[in-house]
RNA sequence: GGGAGAUUACCCAAGCGGCCAAAGGGGGCAGACUGUAAAUCUGUUGUCAGUGACUUCGGUGGUUCGAAUCCGCCAUCUCCCA
């Protein structure tokens, strides 16, 4: 089977420009395509990882990625609909995070022996002579037409657009000339959000160079309820462990509603169809087997088999704190505080008289309760906050 | 360049001299129910302290016994005219 069949039978793809030219072109030959990455943070997340999955299949089946870092695009950013024009990014932060999201991209890709292709379009974009490219280029790109596009429209109709943020689109149209240019790449393939950049893309190409390129679109994961997914408790869900613990990473997908939980098993893991139809086919309680396998898939392929071993075994992090400050006991407040539980005093007091805080099973529901390393059992503490936060407190005699 | 208006806590959004730490919604957290799911219901949601104190309403400087609310200046944004 061809790579755009197995993308489609998994539901990766959402829109596409050419449908059936597409399809012959992935079964006849080998297609370079890319995708482009916008360095908005020092971490890839879990919105990202959608679309290195689909990379990652098309290469297995032999089609050679391009990963483009937007080191020229970045500097712009792609205008939000509704959302206020982004915050400038310095040029150091945006070459940072294209080094961090390189390393990340390389737990997806295979980059050896040509089999894939990373390439940084601040390399030409950076250096375009102005009046030169308006010359060129602008010429093809009609305002009105951008501005009938949804992301626009949105911008110009609410907030205002700065004639800067309606750049961003000729850039990135522009990128996929270049790659066309120089790598023969003929199909771009991105968020469900970039669908008018990437068709803007595929029409320059064939305006200027009279040359076929196609595009297509990514589905979205979704929440259950329909709400853009992405996010978890307080904030985004990363890739980079630091950001997004490995624990919360596999929590986080073991805590899947049941209405996305198949589509996650296509999306986010490279098990065939046949065992995911086998996991799916139960109800009720007997899908939590099904969102176990997700979480330990997933969180495989970002951190590794090891990590995923670990945190799918055990249920309670450890905590090594500093023995100095059990000395003579610590109230409690000030614990679920130190423990990082929660992020501030008032906090860990609201929790304790709502009676959301237990030590060793034990519900606290004084808030001048005081701990001490005379109640450690077995040489921790187990404290608990609400039903799925546990963690184990140890002290750390060194340092 | 000229004129009108906006800026409120994580987000949206009320408030227009004291009764405002600031309505309401979303989101978050906790409780009940559950399957470590969803939906639903309840509580909670600035910080610190046992009912009180302190810091908040774009920035800054004023007016007032007292300001998120009035005035000046600055910044950013929106709209109308050029």
């Amino acid at each position: 089977m061809n790579g755009f069949e197995i993308l489609k039978q998994r539901g990766f793809i959402a829109q596409m420009t050419h449908e059936a030219e597409m399809d012959k072109l992935f079964a006849e030959k080998n297609v370079i395509f890319y995708n482009g990455y916008d360095p908005t943070a020092d971490s890839l997340h879990i919105g990202h990882y959608v679309t290195f999955m689909a990379a990652a299949w098309l290469q297995r089946a032999g089609h050679v990625p391009i990963i483009l870092m937007g080191g020229g695009t970045g500097m712009v950013g792609d205008p939000d609909k509704a959302d206020e024009m982004r915050p400038l990014m310095s040029l150091t932060e945006i070459d940072n995070n294209i080094e961090r999201f390189k390393t990340q991209a390389a737990q997806f890709i295979d980059f050896s022996d040509d089999k894939a292709i990373m390439v940084n379009n601040g390399d030409w974009l950076r250096q375009l002579n102005y009046t030169q490219f308006i010359r060129e280029y602008g010429i093809h790109f009609s305002v009105n037409r951008m501005l009938a596009t949804d992301k626009y429209k949105t911008k110009f109709e609410g907030s205002g657009l700065n004639f800067f943020e309606l750049n961003y689109v000729v850039m990135q149209a522009y990128d996929f000339l270049e790659l066309n240019r120089r790598f023969g790449c003929v199909v771009q393939a991105g968020g469900s959000d970039q669908w008018s950049n990437i068709v803007a893309g595929v029409d320059l190409i064939r305006r200027v160079d009279g040359k076929d390129a196609y595009g297509f679109t990514y589905n979205l994961l979704l929440k259950g309820d329909g709400q853009k997914m992405g996010k978890t408790t307080g904030g985004v869900t990363w890739l980079d462990a630091n950001k997004t613990s490995p624990h919360d990473f596999y929590q986080y997908f073991r805590n899947t509603q049941d209405t996305v939980l198949r589509q996650y098993l296509c999306m986010l893991t490279f098990l065939p169809l046949e065992q995911i139809d086998e996991l799916t086919a139960t109800e009720g309680e007997a899908l939590n087997k099904a969102k176990e396998v997700l979480a330990y898939e997933v969180t495989k392929i970002v951190h590794g088999k090891q990590i995923a071993d670990e945190v799918s075994s055990v249920r309670i992090p450890n905590l090594a704190l500093s023995k100095d400050i059990f000395g003579g006991g610590i109230n409690i407040l000030d614990l679920l505080v130190h423990a990082g539980l929660v992020p501030s005093k008032s906090e860990a007091r609201r929790n304790v008289q709502q009676g959301g805080i237990m030590v060793d099973g034990k519900k606290i529901d004084d808030a001048t309760h005081v701990v001490e390393l005379s109640h450690f059992t077995d040489g921790g503490l187990i404290v608990q906050k609400g039903k799925k936060t546990f963690l184990k407190i140890t002290t750390n005699t060194e340092e």
